[in-house]
RNA sequence: GUGCCCAUAGUGUAGCGGCAACACUAGAGUUUGUGGAACUCUCAUCACGGGUUCGAAUCCCGUUGGGCACCCCA
């Protein structure tokens, strides 16, 4: 092919796939921020972190969530190995965790288990503010076998101290009780009871979910169905007397801490396995939760080990980034400035490359441009990066054993023997 | 999955059927041993493919990607 040809032949560059987005070094710092905010959280609260892998069976996901959850319907990152396996990418964290827990006997590590973690999440939807599809997101889970309300609280509490770290103001937490297996399915009887006379009219989607998932119905925003749920039964006079209980201790918990709530009744969630309590956290201004999560009495049951109920939340990663960003909250932690050592010709740029060495062990950082040769380049970059000091090591001084350092700031030089050039860069940066 | 809007240099924009422009960034240079200022130069055939036209960044179609909303969700 000639080099004409060549030319014509222009390909489509190949990018990154659709709601799949690059952490460019600019962004860096805040992941950085949110990632020691949420390090330090758990830490405090004695989490221990576990990482399970980015794609588990499909069956994994199917029962747990729920089989007419959107999630497992349509959002699903799913496909087959070469293998012949269904596996898919995970949705979310919690029965990845749950799975390990009884995989490896995880309550040998004591009661209650705290556990936190952070990584990627997968849902093949479309991407719109605060949604990719591939997306972050860290999260905390107790699971215990004495189901005590303070662990409700104390997963609320570490999602929410984790946003007040981050000083995100107005942090707006709401709650609920969905009940569990006793008293559901009575309200869910009354609830389609309600319904029953109703469902004419019910938008499109309502009119499907009443047979499928009714708890939804309380989720639409189509202006008739809000009207209707306003009479309907609200979960949490429906609660059987267990169920009223670990609530109210559960606003108690909250309210002893001073955590600000706000009870919304037509709180549900898109997962099958949350019982009894359920909530979800806001910023002021933002249509998006930042966090969410709940109880799960009878998941880790459900996919084969002994009984033993839970809590967990998670918070979405790129979402908290957006808040900050948009309220202008300031990470503060600027890079420390470093030396710059600058080379002129062959014989110093070569033993420049030993001197870094001999630099990094005395614990100075240093920067460098060996793959320039211009002094006047090097220099513009030390400028540009604000090294305090530079050293230049020229044909000269390298001759000589010796090294210039130049005082940035002044201008002010010092011809130094090399022996010594540890103890004059300590001095200096004093 | 559905609907609407969008796509020009690394970034932000102009050009609206007739030579692709500006700002910032980046790189090279203006005494091949001294930076910050100034100046000079360099970097896009306009996402990709096709069509209409003498002529397309510009009009049309498709694809890909982006944004917003619905759905749903962190």
């Amino acid at each position: 092919m000639s080099k004409k040809d060549q030319k014509k032949v222009k390909r489509q560059p190949v990018s990154s796939l659709k709601g799949m987005n690059d952490i460019l070094p600019a962004d860096q710092p805040w992941w950085d921020r949110i990632r020691k905010a949420v390090k330090e959280i758990a830490g405090f609260y004695n989490f221990l972190k576990i990482e399970t892998p980015v794609m588990e069976k499909l069956e994994l996901f199917k029962r747990p969530l729920g089989d007419t959850s959107d999630v497992v319907e349509k959002q699903m990152f799913s496909f087959k190995t070469k293998g012949g396996d269904e596996v898919v990418l995970r949705p979310e964290g919690t029965a990845s965790i749950v799975r390990s827990y009884i995989e490896h006997g995880l309550s040998h590590l004591g009661q209650p288990l705290k556990l936190w973690y952070e990584g990627p999440m997968f849902r093949y939807e479309q991407p719109q503010a605060g949604r990719t599809r591939q997306f972050h997101q860290a999260g905390f889970e107790i699971i215990s076998s004495d189901n005590d309300p303070v662990y409700d609280v104390q997963t609320m509490l570490a999602c929410y101290r984790t946003l007040d770290d981050l000083k995100i103001k107005n942090i707006n937490l709401q709650i609920n009780s969905i009940g569990c297996n006793k008293c559901r399915p009575i309200y869910r009887k009354n609830l389609l009871e309600y319904y029953k006379n109703k469902e004419k009219s019910l938008c499109g989607d309502c009119k499907r979910r009443i047979h499928t998932n009714p708890m939804r119905l309380l989720d639409c925003k189509v202006s008739g169905c809000v009207e209707l749920k306003k009479e309907a039964p609200q979960t949490i006079d429906n609660l059987c007397s267990d169920c009223r209980k670990h609530f109210k201790k559960v606003l108690e918990y909250l309210e002893e801490l001073k955590l600000p709530y706000m009870l919304n009744p037509l709180l549900v969630r898109g997962f099958d396995y949350y019982t009894k309590t359920v909530f979800e956290i806001f910023a002021e201004g933002f249509d998006f939760a930042l966090g969410a999560g709940g109880r799960y009495d009878y998941l880790i049951e459900l996919m084969g080990g002994r009984q033993s109920p839970g809590v967990g939340g998670a918070m979405g990663l790129e979402r908290i980034i957006e808040v900050m960003k948009t309220k202008e909250i300031s990470l503060g932690n600027r890079v420390r400035p470093k030396i710059f050592l600058i080379h002129i010709g062959d014989t110093a740029k070569k033993r420049s490359l030993v001197l870094i060495e001999e630099l990094r062990e005395a614990g100075i950082d240093v920067m460098e441009q060996l793959g320039k040769d211009s002094l006047n380049a090097q220099l513009r970059t030390a400028n540009k990066f604000e090294a305090p000091l530079s050293l230049i090591f020229g044909q000269k001084e390298a001759f000589e054993q010796s090294i210039i350092i130049r005082d940035m700031k002044t201008g002010a030089q010092e011809t130094v023997p090399l022996k010594k050039i540890v103890a004059a860069i300590k001095r200096k940066m004093h």
